[in-house]
This record gives structure tokens, C-alpha cells and sequence, in this order.
DNA sequence: GCCGTTTTCGGCCCGACTGTTTTCAGTCG
């Protein structure tokens, strides 16, 4: 059992506990287990128990059951959970504005299981007649299962990446030399994906057997000769493609789309009297093949410098190729530092002084510490005191990290009315400040962007932090004048951040574009709660490459003093 | 269920919003 299926299963006993309605730290306890098990980087199967009681969060009890889980697949107290309730009944947890208590009550109430069920009985109005059920209620209800069933079948890049990566490494070990390619939206490095498209390069090697025969498949959706399609736990589905190498080009230009970008090259293509189709680009009149082996060699033929699958959108990559002016897009390693991050001082799950060695081994040369303010209360948010005693003992610190300057910072609340959580005395103190919104996201459009612009008004403030707080597949963004916003923040010298975290990457790559075309200037941060989330730059910089950056435009990939120079609190206001 | 210079029991998790309930329960971050 791998650490992701052993999260599952605490996962799902912490939300079963909280549906029965059992004590909120023992619930707390379980879905703290579930994270350290998620975030470990070893494999925690491999541990015995005394080890596994290392772990901060595991006791006696925890650890019992992770090797019960490990040892016979199963844990005794998971399956005695499942036979109260059906394991269906999870998914309306993730409705949003749905919690436990609302699941206990539809359950034990109207026999409603499922989604299904609860979309069946607002339809009979059998909803209405609960206690607390009203008509705003059974709207905010309607809302949130259209939401689900528009993201269903889509999940985050991240985990989209992790399970291709997991594939492809098996059938590698399988049918050694054989070349596999991720294609599709996962190749173009899109917030969400449907379906992992996979390439396989060669002559027919058993691969689609040993494809079908994945042990993690739970239902093969079709197998053929050159392609197959399979299901794997979480919903995800694989199509494989096995393409001979004259066509490998070819393949991966039609495979990695995006149907926008596509249509335009192949009307490119015509245009020119050749047509364009996964086995290669020919000529109309004869028929004769003119490319397909490599990728550039198609865009070269068609008069076009290579596209970076990152632009392939549709958005006038087109263009740009024709006329050699595409950008040099900005990569993980020019990124110099790391501007937002927490640690166990709030909700971080590592100190300070983990967090600062764990940056210096990633080869960051700066890192900005930027805790919560108070008005997140449940994160432990700082007050104004407490935010300058951990500012001095940061920078206790940075005098003691070779080759790493630690910069003291908050992300400080942006509260309903666009006033900031922290008194201007406190934020000028500190040597970088980030304002976000983390409350009342769902404020009229006007107000939000009055309380937007009130908040890059006030001097300290650096860097506006995941702008729009979306949540990807699960909220969506703040609605308010982006324009306007944008506009102040180039007025004011206020950068904005691409915040890393896997279900943020905000800014979009749509409003990164935006942001470069008015001037705004960017940070790509991520947002870490752990050494691990560290390494989440990557997620942030393929959203910044989407939006056509380059390094140039981006803060942090210049050197400290640099970077530091550029900051709002630095330039006359 | 975990944890312990507050140590084997009793803390741990707080504030605000929403909708509906006329005094509060549920959800969210």
C-alpha cells in the first residue's frame, strides 16, 4: 500500500467520525495522520511500528492500524465505519456549503446516499421538509452539485502528473526501451486535466498488454492493437496509443493539442496544399509525406518556429510562430528564491529553521517567511507583538544560513472593508509584505474590488497573494473588476503573486497573461506549509509559462538585493 | 486519538458568516 491509498483510508475515517458525530480531535487526529502519511516522502509501509511512532501525530493506536493496513490491506475500524454508512455518502461531503452534520441529517433523515439521491430529492421537494432547509439553502445545494458535475472527471495538474508518472515508470520497467510520452493537456501543463493521454513510441512490444494488465486498473474501457483505454482509482482514465517512430512527430502534434491550437495548423496546412493528420504532414496533390518525425519539423514545414505545448491554446501562438517573436519562456530553474511560506508558528508543518535548510538544499539563495495574521484565527494567526518577535527571530536566523537571506514577512489578512490586519506601523517594520483575501470571498463584485484597491493602496504592501482565492475544482474565483485591480497594482508598484499551491495556481494563466500586458509585475510563490510543498515552484512556473512569461518578468528570479530593490516598500510611493 | 519542564488526565479549536431557528446550528477557512 502506498502512502496516497493510506491517506485515503484515515481520510475517510476522519470524515466518517465527523458524520457519526464523534469528538472533534479525535476526527482532528485521523485527518492529521492522513496529511503526515500523504506528505511523507518515504514509503510509510516500510516503517515498524516504533518508527511509525516517530512520526509527530502517529501514537500507539495510529500506528497499529497503518500496519494492520499495510499488512492485510484492510483496517478492521475503516470497514466497521463503511458498514454504517455507505461509502457513497463521501461525496456529499464535497459539496460545497455541505459539511457533516447536513450528511447526518440527510441521511438518517431521508435515506440520501449519494448525490444522485439528494438531486433526486430536491426534485420531490423531499429537501424543503427538513429542519433548516430553506429555499436559499436549496439553492446554495442546486449550485453546488452543478459545480460538481461541471469539474467531474477533471483533477488537479499535479495529481494528473503523479498518476502518469506512476504508469509510464511501470510500463518503462515493463517492456524496457520503449518510449512513453504524456501528451494531451497534461503535455500543455493545464490547471486541470481529464484524461491522461499517453504516447508510446515503437513497434508492437506486448506494450498494450502489459498496459491493460496494470495492476491498479479497475476497468479496462477498451483495448485494441493501438489503442487502449483503462479506469484507475480516483476516476482517472488512460488512453494509450502505440505509434510507429516515422509518425512520433506527428503523434505528439495531434495528441498534445489543444483543439484550438490544432485546427488552426492543419487550416495552416491546407492552406499551403498539405494536410496534417497524426501519421504526418502531406502534400494534397500526391500525397507525398513532407514531415512527421519530429514536432519541428511539421511547424517548420508549415513555415512556423517550434511552439512550446505550453502556448499551444489557440491565443495567437500562431502568429507569434510565423513571425519568430514567441517568447522565451520562463523555466524552474530561474527562480532564485521563494517569497511566501509558513511554519509551525501558524499552520506550517515544519519550523523555521527546517523550512530555511530545506530551501538552501533546493538552491534557493532567498526565502521570505510570511506567516498568517491574526484575523485567520485558525491558522494561529499573528498579532502584532508576536509578528515582530518572530520577525526578530528570522532574522536571528539569517545571519546563521550560509548562502540563503531569510526575509521577514507576513501575509497579512485583506478584511472585509479593505483595511489590513496589521496596523501600517507593524507591516513597515518587516521587509515584505503580502495582503490576501482569505474571508467573505463571495462580497458583491463591487465591493471586493473596492476592498482590493484599498488594500494596494496602504504603502507596505508588496505583493497581492492568490489574487482571485479560488479553489481549483472546488470554488471558484472572486468575482470583481480585474482590470481595475490590475491597473492599481501597476499604479502602485504592488506585484502579484502566482501562488503555487496545487488547487491555487493563482493567478490563472489567463490573468498572468493579463497581468504581463498591463505591466503588473509577478512573483511566482509557493505558498509552502511543508519543506515538501517546496518544490511546488514547478506548478506556478508552467502557469507562468502558459501565460507567456519569462524570466524578466517575474521577480524572483533576480538576486536578493535585486529583487529586494524592486519591492514596493522600496521605491518612492 | 495524541501529547506531556502544565506529564497519565485534561487540553487540543477560533471567529465570522449564512440562513433560518426568534436565539442558534452548520460551514468554512
Amino acid at each position: 500500500m502506498d502512502n496516497r491509498a493510506l491517506a485515503q483510508v484515515f481520510g475517510q475515517i476522519a470524515a466518517l467520525l465527523e458524520i457519526k458525530g464523534e469528538n472533534a480531535f479525535k476526527i482532528r487526529a485521523y485527518r492529521s495522520a492522513a496529511e503526515i502519511i500523504g506528505d511523507h516522502p518515504e514509503a510509510i509501509a516500510k516503517l515498524d511500528p516504533t518508527q511509525l511512532r516517530e512520526l509527530p501525530g502517529i501514537g500507539k493506536d495510529l500506528a497499529a492500524k497503518i500496519r494492520e493496513l499495510v499488512e492485510t490491506g484492510e483496517c478492521g475500524y475503516h470497514r466497521e465505519l463503511l458498514q454504517e454508512f455507505p461509502p457513497t455518502i463521501l461525496e456529499l461531503l464535497r459539496l460545497q456549503g455541505i459539511g457533516p452534520k447536513t450528511v447526518a441529517l440527510l441521511y438518517s433523515a431521508l435515506g440520501i446516499r449519494s448525490v444522485d439521491d439528494l438531486s433526486t430529492a430536491i426534485r420531490d421537494g423531499r429537501l424543503r421538509t427538513l429542519k433548516g432547509m430553506g429555499a436559499k439553502k436549496e439553492a446554495l445545494i442546486v449550485k453546488a452539485i452543478e459545480e460538481r458535475q461541471r469539474d467531474e472527471g477533471r483533477h488537479l495538474l499535479a495529481h494528473t502528473s503523479a498518476v502518469a508518472d506512476t504508469v509510464v515508470g511501470y510500463l518503462r520497467e515493463q517492456v524496457p526501451g520503449i518510449e512513453l510520452i504524456p501528451v494531451g493537456s497534461l503535455r500543455r501543463g493545464c490547471e486541470t486535466c481529464g484524461d491522461i493521454d499517453i504516447l508510446a513510441i515503437g513497434a508492437e512490444t506486448g506494450v498494450m498488454e502489459r498496459f491493460v494488465d496494470y495492476p491498479a486498473v479497475e476497468r479496462v474501457l477498451a483495448r485494441g492493437a493501438s489503442k487502449s483505454s483503462v479506469r484507475l482509482p480516483g476516476g482517472y482514465q488512460v488512453d494509450l496509443r502505440l505509434v510507429p517512430p516515422e509518425s512520433r512527430g506527428a503523434a505528439m502534434q495531434y495528441f498534445t493539442g489543444s483543439k484550438a491550437h490544432n485546427i488552426a495548423v492543419r487550416d495552416r496546412a491546407i492552406q499551403r496544399g498539405m494536410k496534417l493528420n497524426e501519421y504526418g504532414l502531406y502534400t494534397i496533390a500526391d500525397d507525398r509525406r513532407v514531415a512527421g518525425e519530429t514536432e519541428e519539423s511539421i511547424y517548420e514545414a508549415l513555415g512556423l518556429a517550434w511552439i512550446d505545448p505550453a502556448l499551444r491554446e489557440g491565443r495567437g501562438e500562431i502568429d507569434l510562430a510565423q513571425e519568430r517573436r514567441l517568447p522565451a519562456l520562463i523555466t524552474e530553474s530561474d527562480l532564485r528564491g521563494d517569497l511566501h511560506m509558513h511554519t509551525t508558528v501558524t499552520d506550517g508543518r515544519d519550523d523555521l529553521e527546517t523550512m530555511a535548510a530545506a530551501a538552501r538544499a533546493l538552491g534557493h539563495t532567498y526565502i521570505a517567511i510570511t506567516e498568517h495574521s491574526q484575523a485567520l484565527a485558525m491558522a494561529g494567526g499573528l498579532d502584532e507583538r508576536r509578528t515582530l518577535e518572530h520577525a526578530a527571530r528570522i532574522r536571528a536566523l539569517n545571519g546563521r544560513c550560509d548562502g540563503l537571506t531569510l526575509l521577514a514577512g507576513i501575509e497579512c489578512d485583506i478584511l472585509a472593508d479593505g483595511r489590513l490586519d496589521l496596523t501600517d506601523d507593524c507591516l513597515a517594520q518587516l521587509d515584505i509584505v503580502i495582503a490576501s483575501v482569505h474571508s467573505q470571498l463571495t462580497q458583491e463584485p463591487a465591493q471586493i474590488t473596492d476592498r482590493l484597491l484599498r488594500a494596494l493602496e496602504c504603502p507596505w504592501v508588496d505583493v497581492l497573494g492568490h489574487p482571485t482565492s479560488r479553489r481549483l475544482l472546488r470554488r471558484d474565483a472572486m468575482r470583481f473588476d480585474v482590470e481595475a485591480v490590475m491597473q492599481a497594482a501597476v499604479r502602485h508598484g504592488v506585484a502579484m503573486e502566482i501562488n503555487c499551491q496545487l488547487e491555487r495556481l493563482d493567478l490563472s494563466d489567463t490573468y498572468a497573461r493579463l497581468a504581463h500586458e498591463r505591466g503588473v509585475r509577478l512573483v511566482i510563490s509557493t505558498d509552502a506549509h511543508s519543506t515538501l510543498e517546496l518544490r511546488h515552484q514547478r506548478w506556478g512556473v508552467q502557469t507562468a509559462r502558459r501565460a507567456g512569461l519569462g524570466p524578466e518578468q517575474v521577480l524572483n528570479t533576480r538576486d536578493a538585493a535585486t529583487m529586494q530593490a524592486l519591492l514596493r516598500r522600496n521605491r518612492p510611493h
